[in-house]
DNA sequence: ATGGTCGATCTTCGA
């Protein structure tokens, strides 16, 4: 059987929803996790996400800021919000598929939004950048601690980790998302976590990959300034079940767009 | 060193 999983920053749901149920229907993905739904849980559009055919859907909201969700086929026998940073920020939920998933029952998906740290890539001077790598340092404890059932982790990290997932190394190595500090970060927690970076397992450096384009870019197609900020990661007992990943570059040219496009991970057991 | 553009909200904050 195949198991596709998405993951897709949609800068609020219910502005993009016409979106959502495009990509579906274009992806027809069996799990969709999204961030920044930006939606409190009293106004989550549930009932238009269930009628896309995914009637399986939870989520952590808050108001104006980040929240996440998660869509599915399959139902789920476990479902697992966290806080980080000792906060309520919504920034993370975690489900179990179950029995009905067939050989993918029992699997974990962690959906992330990692906080994005402001502008100055200095702790002292920037506690959003401060609270940004404490989150990462609360992610590397979990996963050093993580249980062995098969995991996915996918979100918007909010870091470019490697040398070629942004338009210029060398230009981004003081931009936030792309400091040393970050991508050290980033790189420790998903080793020791033994997770692998599904989309540069199928297409290592130095090919270019980028799954967001700034808004502020006025030809962001055309100066293709990018930065891959946007991950799928499956635990390495996974490893040889990983058969394709597809960054969605197109959704970035529709109309009222996303800065950031959807990525899906295919595997086959 | 700064601006550029979005989305949600309540005139500014976060990205």
């Amino acid at each position: 059987m195949k198991l596709s999983v998405s993951t897709w920053n949609i800068n609020s749901v219910r502005l993009r929803i016409d979106q959502v149920e495009r990509a579906l229907g274009e992806i027809a993905p069996d799990v969709l996790c999204l961030q920044e739904t930006k939606c409190p849980d009293n106004c989550f559009p549930l009932k238009a996400l269930q009628g896309f055919g995914y009637p399986h859907v939870v989520q952590v909201g808050q108001k104006g800021y980040n929240g996440v969700a998660i869509l599915s086929r399959f139902p789920f026998a476990k479902v697992e919000p966290q806080n980080w940073c000792e906060r309520q920020d919504a920034r993370h939920i975690a489900v179990t598929l179950g029995p009905e998933a067939g050989e993918a029952a029992g699997f974990e998906i962690h959906n992330f939004y990692v906080p994005a740290g402001g502008d100055v890539p200095d702790p002292e001077l920037n506690p959003k950048f401060k609270h940004k790598l404490q989150f990462l340092a609360e992610m590397r404890d979990w996963a050093g601690r993580r249980g062995k059932r098969p995991t996915i982790v996918v979100g918007d990290l909010n870091v470019a980790p490697l040398e070629h997932d942004v338009w210029s190394h060398k230009q981004l190595l003081d931009v936030v998302s792309h400091t040393p500090v970050e991508t050290e970060a980033l790189e420790t927690l998903r080793q020791e976590g033994a997770f692998i970076d599904c989309a540069r397992h199928l297409t290592p450096e130095p090919t270019k990959i980028y799954t967001w384009w700034s808004y502020r870019s006025p030809d962001w197609a055309a100066a293709n300034k990018g930065r891959r900020l946007d991950h799928v990661w499956i635990s390495d007992d996974l490893g040889s079940t990983l058969r394709s990943v597809d960054i969605h570059g197109d959704a970035r040219g529709w109309m009222r767009p996303s800065d950031h496009v959807p990525v899906t991970a295919t595997l086959e057991f």
